[in-house]
DNA sequence: AGTGCGACCCGAACGC
DNA sequence: TGCGTTCGGGTCGCAC
């Protein structure tokens, strides 16, 4: 996301918007006709990131959007076919079209006005990123010790640290040497330390990379993703481990697959 | 409050 | 080859 976002913002800032052309409905979810009216005749004059929701900064609102697992941008020609997964159309002036592309139709945007940021669902309730310096082991501890739940699916829980998703999770856990089912309870500091460090490393690489595409049919606006070759575990179940050649398996905690090495975490 | 699970969505992968 | 079925993935809402 942080990755879309950096290359985004090099391409859509400073234009007008003609026209907004909306073909699937359900991906706004504030006001459908404000959403197509209020955005015409303004320009993106920033674009920040909160965990994994783009925020776009444009006249006296925000532009909320969670590309979920497959949404994308694309820049085409307005003259370019509309592809039948493109779904919304954000028209510029000079001829250009930022289009959202969403083969699941799982993404979400919301417009607001920038007072009412913290209303839109999901967006003021992201915990710490992994790249924060103020993510800390003290404060992992602190949420994890009091859990009973595994430790897979702590680390996807958003309010405590925002932005990981089951990819990076899955790679925290196997550099961090921790069994994916262990219990939030069961946790100790030092464990907690290794997961504010190998989870910094991991997300810092990951952005240096260019993100992660599993799918190799898969290509979007600001997303070459060769950090899938520096995967360790995920997705890579029946194959060697990179650092003691156990076979990865692979179950599924909390309805996520999860990819471990049997030796490497205990 | 914490936890578990179905729903959302549909292309791809799988099974026959 | 072609059909029907299952799966996955982030998050919310509901039930316990």
């Amino acid at each position: 996301m942080e990755t879309v976002r950096q290359t985004l913002r090099k391409r859509i800032l400073k234009r007008k918007i003609k026209n907004v052309n909306v073909l699937y409905e359900r991906i706004i979810e504030s006001d459908i006709n404000e959403f197509k009216k209020n955005l015409i005749g303004l320009e993106f004059t920033e674009i920040y990131r909160r965990g994994k929701w783009l925020i776009f900064e444009i006249g006296p609102y925000y532009l909320c959007s969670h590309l979920r697992m497959e949404g994308k941008y694309f820049i085409k020609d307005h003259n370019e076919e509309i592809n039948k997964h493109e779904h919304v159309i954000f028209e510029f002036e000079d001829g250009t079209d930022l289009r959202y592309h969403d083969t699941r139709k799982f993404g979400r945007m919301n417009l607001v006005l920038k007072e009412d940021l913290e209303s839109v669902e999901g967006v003021h309730k992201q915990g710490i990123e992994p790249i924060d310096n103020k993510m800390t082991k003290e404060y992992l501890y602190d949420k994890f010790k009091k859990s009973k739940l595994p430790m897979k699916t702590l680390l996807l829980d958003q309010t405590i640290i925002s932005g990981l998703g089951n990819i990076y999770a899955d790679e925290v856990l196997f550099a961090s040497g921790i069994y994916p089912q262990k219990l939030g309870i069961d946790i100790t500091m030092d464990e907690c330390a290794k997961i504010v460090k190998e989870g910094k490393r991991i997300i810092e690489e990951a952005i240096k990379c260019g993100g992660t595409t599993i799918r190799s049919y898969t290509s979007s606006l600001g997303v070459t993703g060769r950090f899938q070759q520096n995967l360790m575990v995920h997705k890579r179940e029946n194959e060697e481990c990179k650092k003691c050649h156990t076979i990865i398996k692979k179950m599924v905690i909390g309805g996520r697959s999860t990819y471990y090495c049997s030796n490497c975490q205990k």
